[in-house]
DNA sequence: GATGAATGAGGCTTCATTCAT
DNA sequence: TATGAATGAAGCCTCATTCAT
């Protein structure tokens, strides 16, 4: 796409980024959601599945994932603040699925905050490496492994 | 400081953080060495006594912190380069850790450098959060409810 | 031209000055080395004729001849290097003409060395000083006096 | 010397050089002079002693004379204005001389102006080259070749 | 007189954005 | 729609000069 053609479709380079940005938010968003309400499973295959969804989706989106996660960082004060409120979505959403875990007596943390932050951080860290690698492995297959430690 | 004092002191903007940047990961990295040859602990004292050497060392030094974790993301390719290999030195040394701790049979994980990914997301995900909280609370305080989750 | 146009079409500053300089320097080398074999002629003519040359090229480039000669001067180590070298590749091209010279016993100079730097000299000063005159004469006006001089 | 002490001598680095080049200047201006007024001399032997005065004087002040003719080309435009009117001073009384010389029947150059130029532009260029020699001959030595040029 | 840390205007360059075609 | 040359604000850095000691 020509550099012109840019600036007919996008107000400028940040309004491409907070339309990514957003859409991928809500998609991942949706995924933790779906997770928390699937019905008859028990918690831990639900955590997995949530995970499991995440990782899929970045699975076939590696180039878009650098972008969103490596190259949008720092980017400029008015997108970074959407970067993180974006993040706090996340981590909220994982929060309220880790309550919901905690009142059904499926698990047992004495911070659900502090909870949810590891979990994040956890799956945050195993993509960005998992994006720094030259011959990246399945993304997927990092999730077993990943639920085992928690 | 003025502009011209500060090419006094540093040859320019990538010196001063290099700088920094090596003298922290040395830091850390001094920490959970430390951490791993404390003598008759177990396991998980040593796993925790890792994490709080860090969180303590943040605790004193939130700008610090906000700068080099913070603002010197995505800076300029070369520094960039810097940053990511020492996030990668910190990682080897905690899954060097985690690898002691597997060989003599305190924990039981699937995949050492899964685990390792984990734990390092989950304990840079907490200060990140506790570096942008506005009224942050004291960051060792988490340590405890984040050793409780793994 | 725009300051962002100009580094479109060039590297840097540098970069204009060392392609518009060499390019005028292998102009006159030309003139220089077309001068000694340009058949039948005397030594004299010949001689002449490579002053005329050069003089020519310099009275329809005024202002070319203006910034390559005065601005350029004293710019930056790296370009002023660049300057020099071309100065003594004329140099050189004006002491193997004399040496040709010299040996069809045209003329008869104790140090052909020297006698190419006062030629070369004498021609730079005649040029420098049209260059610095508020209306200037016709350059090509100056070669027949200059060639009597020697 | 120390930078503080510099701007307790001297009102800034300009200052410096003119002076510098006033004092040169007028050194060399006076041995052009002297060189015309020499009492009985031939007129060959006058311009001789004008070149070779000039040659010992910077003979013995390479350094100082780098500063003034290397480094101080194209300082900026107050200073190059001083610079140019320097030159032409010199090159005024060099001409004066010939005209001296051309009047008792000594020389006969089709036109002085030239001739002085001439002159005035091989002699910098034999001192120019001399500065540019990494391991340089007397200077002194060039005088005599340079006399039976012209 | 003497020092050298501190200052900041100005130079070179980049890069997001605009505009003529 | 589509192009890419043109723009200029802003960033990094240098260096002549000043000032506190």
């Amino acid at each position: 796409m020509s550099v012109g053609l840019f600036y007919f479709y996008f107000k400028n380079k940040e309004d491409l980024l907070e339309n990514l940005y957003d859409e991928i938010t809500s998609m991942i968003l949706g995924a933790i959601e779906r997770g928390a309400s699937s019905g008859d499973l028990g918690s831990m295959e639900k955590g997995c599945n949530v995970v499991v969804t995440i990782f899929v989706f970045f699975q076939t989106r590696r180039e878009l994932a650098k972008v969103m996660l490596i190259e949008a960082v720092g980017l400029n004060p008015r997108f970074e603040q959407k970067r993180i409120e974006g993040l706090k979505k996340l981590l909220i959403g994982t929060e309220q699925n880790l309550e919901a875990f905690q009142k059904s007596g499926h698990i047992n943390v004495p911070d659900v905050k502090v909870a949810a932050m590891a979990i994040h951080g956890a799956t945050y860290q195993i993509i960005m490496n998992w994006l720094y690698e030259e011959t990246p492995v399945n993304l997927t297959d990092l999730a077993y492994p990943l639920a085992q430690v928690s």
